[in-house]
DNA sequence: TCGCCTGATGATAGTGATTCTCACTCTCGT
DNA sequence: ACGAGAGTGAGAATCACTATCATCAGGCGA
């Protein structure tokens, strides 16, 4: 039953969205991903579930939830840290952080990162450093 | 009333826990104080709570939240990111991070920091960075 | 010494976000 | 068509936190 005849689990037109393999992609999920597509910004769980809801009506908060956290676990979404919780940003793969804009909530992601090496956190102070958290905050090209 | 008489806001054996200028450093802050004076680790509002209402037990919920937010107010203790929350930590003065214990919730404070320069920020994204957020989750040397 | 003013407090209700529960529905493979 | 199990919506429950408000406390001036 794992990559057989129910196949695609997600459609490509959905932008790098990801759900966990095997898990199905119904009309509920479906206007949950259209919302999360359509956004240039960080959004919250609410923001979604009143966008999706205009599309599929008889949709639930629960269900917005639930498939937020189907994308968190293949990290296509992220939860952002610091005051603009609580909200979340759309992520491409790999290693990367967030320019997090205070004024408009716009979110451009950034390769940069200079996080302390595990090596040299090791080494000053014997701790195995496993992932870290960096969101910068400010204002965005457009808002300033 | 800025200042004169009333005179010491906060005593200097709270090793550097630090009230706003003219706020009374009454018995119940006094609890919250010395609660998290004796902190090694995060802790959170609740547990916070608890502690403190052994030596006071009068003590509202409320006053605690009140005198970790005056605590914040003066950078002396930091709400803590990502899957940590809510929790804060005691933060010295100056710019640090963090190295969270996942596995105790020791936290270390270091001054390695490579967030991206707002320098470079601005050339690259024309982003105006105010601020960011670091912290690192792994084991401690104890728990390792 | 006596009130007074204002900051501080505790109890409690309220809020917003999120999670849980459960009966029901839908889909897939057979 | 059928059975199993994934998925669902409604609403209750939980959790962290905030707002409200009557009351208290402790310097201050008179």
């Amino acid at each position: 039953m794992a990559g057989k005849g129910r196949a695609l689990p997600t459609e490509t037109d959905y932008r790098g969205l990801l759900l966990p393999a095997s898990t199905r992609l119904t009309p509920q999920r479906r206007a949950v991903l259209d919302a999360i597509a359509a956004r240039r910004s960080s959004f919250t769980a609410v923001s979604l579930f009143q966008v999706a809801r205009r599309r599929n009506p008889g949709l639930g908060i629960a269900t917005v939830y639930r498939t937020v956290e189907l994308l968190r676990q293949t990290g296509s979404v992220r939860p952002l840290t610091g005051d603009a919780r609580p909200a979340y940003v759309r992520c491409e793969p790999g290693h990367h952080h967030h320019l997090v804009c205070l004024a408009c909530g716009a979110v451009e992601e950034t390769e940069l990162c200079g996080a302390p090496s595990p090596a040299e956190l090791r080494r000053r102070y014997g701790f195995r450093a496993e992932g870290h958290e960096l969101d910068v905050y400010g204002t965005c090209a457009r808002c300033a």
